[in-house]
DNA sequence: TATTTAAAGTTGACAATGTTAACATATAAT
DNA sequence: ATTATATGTTAACATTGTCAACTTTAAATA
């Protein structure tokens, strides 16, 4: 508010407030709603101001991704509980993740959402997911209730991936109106959890 | 073909064709790519003829989504060896699912998407894929399998999604490029699929 | 059969969108 | 103090979906 005031002219800082209100819009409207006529007009510039901070709209989006990304991220783990079971720390992982989607769709839709392909082509490195720091603690827990003889000794990656699938499909599916039973997510999380854990198969201690 | 060549005017089955082009150009070069323009010049009518057939260009995509998933119940049960094993039957339902999503990914993106909001604020019956034969023939499936004991008599339904929701995860993440494992598709799968069955924990026979 | 009616297709225009080029202004550097 | 650079503005453009008015063919009715 101040350096609008301030200057008139010079913004001050408007690349960041571009991405925080296209965040905003995103979250309340979806991504189609960020047009750059309405998302410019918030912030009292022109249309065309965003070109002097990203080379296209698909940029600044792609900046809004990362930043989702990171939304995603710090609200499953960073109210993780240090002390729990392991087993709990998965399932707390888990239930954040959903808790997430269900309470930002729009965001979710557009943090892996596929608009990006030609941005996607060239940093093709940067794209996979698995390289995020959310994912490698993913990965940690799992190798932690390994050694603590909790879960197989399998490859922690793919076992994290497995889980991450899981996570993803139920999360898709719940925002998506695919699956009507909404009074009993939690229900259907746990069956998905303990299916993770211990399978569908009868028990026959194989 | 003799439907164009003998009356120029009038095109014959333009509504279906209409469907079906949209349907190559989705595989091709995804939902972005179907443009009103391009979709009529392929069948050599006028940018507006369509509109006597849908209401709008969403109607039509409903109508290629509504294909799409036909497509996909096709190419996952109509192969399906009825001899199998119950087990392998839902094994190779889960690894036609997965291979259907990756060879046709642009596909299986839209008939998923959101773009279908509006709509699907009005037919809010229509759209939940519960419905679908498909899903209920994997919960026949899954019936048979708790009734031979294979699987724990927990409630189908909820089973079938969770078992939806680990494909569906899995197949989002692959054709959309946040795994790369790709030399590995296979070995993911089997992997997610025994999880499904048995669980990642080890077996303490509980 | 002749005439009317409805269905199907065409044309031209419109508003909205992302983008660019040319111009304007403020800040930083010399 | 002057120059150079970063940032913001304005006017125009092509592309998109859509609509209104018109044309042409097929169907219905007399």
């Amino acid at each position: 508010m101040n350096a609008k005031t301030n200057s008139s002219y010079h913004h001050g800082n408007l690349k960041e407030e571009l991405i925080s209100e296209s965040l905003k819009m995103v979250e309340s409207g979806g991504i189609a709603s960020i047009t750059l006529r309405e998302l410019t007009n918030r912030l009292g510039t022109s249309r065309t101001a965003l070109y002097r901070h990203f080379v296209s709209k698909e940029e600044l989006l792609q900046e809004v991704i990362q930043a989702g990304f990171e939304k995603l991220d710090t609200y499953v783990f960073s109210t993780l509980d240090s002390d729990l079971d392991l087993t709990l720390k998965l399932h707390d992982v888990g239930k954040a993740y959903i808790d997430f989607a269900i309470k930002n769709p729009n965001l979710y839709r557009m943090i892996f959402g596929h608009e990006l392909k030609e941005q996607r082509e060239e940093n093709c490195d940067i794209n996979e997911r698995e390289d995020a720091p959310g994912f490698h603690k993913l990965v940690d827990i799992i190798i932690d209730a390994q050694n603590a003889n909790i879960l197989k000794k399998d490859d922690a990656f793919m076992q994290a991936t497995v889980m991450w699938s899981m996570l993803h499909g139920l999360s898709n599916l719940l925002i998506d109106g695919h699956v009507h039973i909404v009074d009993n997510i939690d229900t259907l999380f746990e069956l998905s959890f303990k299916t993770l854990i211990s399978g569908i198969a009868l028990d026959l201690s194989e």
